[in-house]
DNA sequence: AGCCATTTGGTTACCGGTAACTAGTGCAAA
DNA sequence: TTTGCACTAGTTACCGGTAACCAAATGGCT
């Protein structure tokens, strides 16, 4: 910048402030003087280094993002969304995958923090304790996704996993099916899977269906070959069972083609649903009965909740922590 | 820092050596005293500031990767790949994706560039000159994936859609195939998908087999919905057809869907195969055919090299530029 | 004890921008 | 003519670390 400012004998300041305008809270230079400055930076092969003006404005134009896994088109979506949202506002999104697990979380948080971030986004509410440190003591505004955590950080974006998929298993005892189970992984790595399998219990129970028709089956996330794996298990233990409800549109497509392979119609022998609306489930015959909620939308929505928090924070007067409740839809399709 | 050194009544520098080490070309304090440096920060809940770091050391601890699509199996398994091996070196993945556009490849570039990455992974070989001549100037190394390009920017890791596609073209033609048409994209904005027609079209000239059979249906990269439609298409215009590639498992599995809602035999009245080994492809009915490139190695592949790439940048010895061909095998299955 | 090698910690300058303040200039109103 | 305001550009200090160099302490050896 000074080699710039040199070739045109003015100050490095105003050619920072040439470069800035419009939109610093600094006032500008001339046009003509700006045109020629952006010219020769142009001709030079300048770029501006965003470290050094992180450093110096203590904004480091970031916000980061922790998702669970990148190879899952809804946290994919939403991660698309946010990106849409945050940098309109001309910041740039940072994002780490923890593969569920929190442990993985807290030590890409940690990493993520050390880049000075202007905001967080998470995804769900099971953080360890040291995580929720160090988020406290950054000071910066945290938003959670894709749930509702019982004790939320600070702003939410998200919906009830446990309430729509009890309002599943509710559409399906409408459409006459009795004796549904649930097809989940083994353990609570998956917090939204997790709160799906107490959904359709509770949901169960309210209906005075027959209880305890769990199969769990695999390390959470749980894969498409494990959703058919879990079929086997699944008519062993009750061969009567005439409806399926999967912890995800992928298990579910697992299921189904175990099905198919196995001759069975679908929906006449058994009927399946999944939860997350996957392009797979819309496009595979028959098409999959689930749970729709607009990931991206998700994605957009905490992303400018987000800038708002930010601009609060900056300006002093912190957002309140807001909750957002996104819609979720039951969408009966072919496969129930 | 400076609050943690006046706690412990020693230097700024101290702190930095004792945060530093192991691994840091300076020499370290004594365990003992770097053991107390240790508890204070968690006491204290310091986190060092990368930015600051990055400014005075020059390096900004960042490897920076540009995807088509972020909602891509085969690319987040790339990136995930990537992730691993570049977290070993303490090195973190900046990731941009392009949605397939070399227009926005370049504005990424130039973004990702201004956070000074020590070394950057790209997809394909298909760039803006303005993009090209943005790499070249900053002068760090560059891996370019997934691909074989004409003229390289740098390192390589990649294979040959072309010949890929061609083979698996032969291993259908071996079958008894014979009137085996094309969907794909009706642009070349995908430009591995443009190369994966341009394989099809050259082993059905070898092969003599009947020529021109391509249905360009849908801005690339085409989904599973738009491999569906693309069949009507197929056999309103080549009724005869015996077999269908599709550019990816997914517009293959459209296309299977809708041969199954048509109630087609597959592979019986039509054989479909796929490119990309998806878990789709690997658990539907039936299976469909496909190239299998292990995407997360590529990323491992890329990573790796990179890596050495940038010890041998920073060492003064830049990496004579190299390429990594990646194999890629056809794997029969029951769609064809 | 005296010497040197080695280890350990401190000092100073600087990375490349920007905030905050200062100074000069032109023009309209008094 | 003078005053005052609006605008533009320059000056200085500093952000939070680390590189490079320096000084003191330690300890093993003759």
């Amino acid at each position: 910048m000074a080699d710039i400012a040199a070739r045109l004998g003015v100050s490095k300041m105003t050619v920072s402030r040439a470069l800035n305008s419009p939109g610093s809270r600094d006032r500008s230079t001339s046009e003509a003087l700006r045109q020629r400055i952006l010219a020769t930076c142009r001709e030079m092969g300048y770029v501006i280094d965003k470290t050094a003006r992180t450093f110096s404005s203590k904004r480091s134009g970031f916000v980061a993002a922790v998702i669970p896994s990148l190879n899952n088109s809804n946290f994919s979506e939403t991660a698309h969304g946010l990106t849409a949202a945050v940098e309109g506002a001309g910041l740039q999104l940072l994002l780490g995958s923890s593969d569920y697990q929190v442990e993985t979380e807290e030590r890409l948080i940690s990493e993520l923090l050390a880049r000075r971030p202007e905001g967080l986004i998470l995804t769900g509410g099971n953080h360890t304790p040291q995580a929720r440190a160090m988020l406290r003591s950054s000071g910066i505004p945290v938003v959670e996704t894709w749930d509702l955590p019982a004790q939320p950080i600070g702003h939410v974006v998200g919906f009830s996993n446990a309430q729509a998929t009890a309002a599943l298993v509710h559409h399906l005892h409408g459409r006459g099916y009795r004796r549904i189970a649930f097809i989940g992984g083994t353990s609570n790595r998956d917090t939204r899977g997790a709160d799906r399998r107490q959904g359709y219990t509770q949901a169960i129970a309210e209906l005075g269906l027959p209880e305890g028709r769990v199969i769990s089956f695999g390390q959470p996330p749980i894969s498409m070959a494990q959703g058919a794996q879990a079929v086997a298990q699944l008519v062993a233990q009750w061969p009567d069972v005439d409806a399926a409800v999967c912890v995800s549109d992928l298990s579910a497509f697992g299921a189904l083609a175990e099905c198919q392979r196995r001759g069975w119609d679908v929906p006449g022998r058994i009927a399946i649903a999944g939860f997350g609306d996957f392009e797979v489930g819309r496009n595979c015959h028959p098409r999959i009965t689930t749970v729709s909620v607009d990931s991206e939308a998700i994605g957009r929505a905490a992303g400018e909740l987000l800038l708002r928090a930010i601009d609060a924070h900056h300006a002093g007067t912190p957002l309140p922590p807001e909750t957002v409740m996104m819609p979720f839809r039951i969408v009966a399709r072919e496969s129930s």
